[in-house]
DNA sequence: TATTCTCTCCATCATTTGATGGAAGCAAAC
DNA sequence: GTTTGCTTCCATCAAATGATGGAGAGAATA
């Protein structure tokens, strides 16, 4: 009962899905306006022509690959939740810390875009209601009872804190491994342990306060 | 005996001077391709032919305003260093988040270019040696007693991851502010004690454990 | 006063970039 | 076989963008 173009959207193997990829990545290296729709369609290796055939203006295909990753973030999340449920906090920050870092060592255009959405402003209006799960998090790292729409400022911008501490380093991963001169493998060993050591102490310190 | 350009380079009313420092806060807020030379020009209400009088072509600009960037930041690093030395661990990191915390607040368009730098390929191969503080605040620290050239990784990963820290807060302001919905000086209260309650416990705790 | 030098703007250019119309290819439906 | 609808590409356009030449204003210098 799918409509072609729900089907289209559907198999990765369809132009329509491809263009969605590359665009992901090279929106993610690029940001907005340092990404051309002919680097993207080089990418696929089709003409632009094809690209706003699919996709309509560029802006559009920036707003769906922002939609993309939100629901597939969106998806993990729920993923690593149930797999935390029920452990200690430190447990289950330091296994929500090792799965995350490896899904966006794996896709890090999610955490470029991520980034890129936080600090840069666009020239073209991007502007797009998209699901927001720092609240979420907050609730099931059980920094507040409350229900998403009454979190405490302070519990958010925790989780945000944890959040970035990975992007960072991700995204950053083309600058800051050759500054401390580490093959690819030992750079992420190395993050993980990191974030493990910076992040996991003060909430683990709290809990045990109350 | 200085030329008439090395002049006009440090006298802030100087055309040279003005041109830089709107450049600084355009490219901070929309990066590098997403910065116009026209932008800047209109934000200091010039002509761009005179823009390309004063710096050459855009990259060179942009450069200059890394340069820029960085000698301020380097000086203020050497100040905080001066303030914090010899105090304990978790007071040297209380004091260095505040003050580190206003100094960027006050003047985003730091924050956000490096985050630029760190996160955002460029076209145009914007390729700069540029001095690197992370061993430098490593040591400072106390993380590490060998010689910038030779800072472990685990050490200068704790500094990114620090620093990082701070810098999204910043750049995120416009993103994060409205989601938890304060004003802007509680924001930056609420930010500094969020950075000090995550980022201090886990290297206090480590030290007491020698 | 005449000359030189510095700075600024106007007019203009070449290139890049987002975007479109229309022809051609091609498979499914008739 | 013809028609229809979907997809792709070529050619092309208009606007945006980085950049420059040259004229003119004004101060400093001779």
């Amino acid at each position: 009962m799918a409509t072609p173009l729900e089907k289209a959207h559907k198999d990765p193997e369809s132009m329509k899905a491809r263009i969605l990829a590359a665009a992901c990545r090279i929106f993610g290296e690029y940001g907005f306006h340092g990404t051309t729709t002919r680097m993207i369609a080089q990418e696929v290796g089709i003409d632009i022509s094809t690209l706003h055939y699919h996709w309509g203006e560029k802006k559009d295909l920036y707003e769906a690959v922002i939609l993309d990753i939100n629901k597939d973030l969106g998806q993990k999340l729920i993923d690593v939740e149930k797999i935390i449920h029920g452990l200690p906090l430190g447990e289950r920050m330091a296994i929500a810390i090792d799965t995350m870092t490896d899904y966006f060592f794996a896709r890090p255009e999610i955490s470029n875009i991520m980034l890129f959405r936080y600090i840069a402003k666009t020239r073209d209006n991007v502007d797009l209601r998209v699901p927001e799960f720092t609240a979420d998090i907050a609730r099931s790292m059980g920094l507040t009872r409350k229900s998403p729409h009454h979190t405490p400022p302070r519990a958010m911008l925790e989780v945000l804190a944890v959040m970035n501490a990975i992007h960072n380093f991700i995204s950053g991963e083309n600058f800051f491994r050759p500054m401390v001169n580490l093959e690819r493998e030992e750079y992420i060993k190395t993050v993980k342990e990191t974030l493990k050591f910076v992040l996991i102490p003060a909430f683990v310190q709290r809990e045990g306060e109350k």
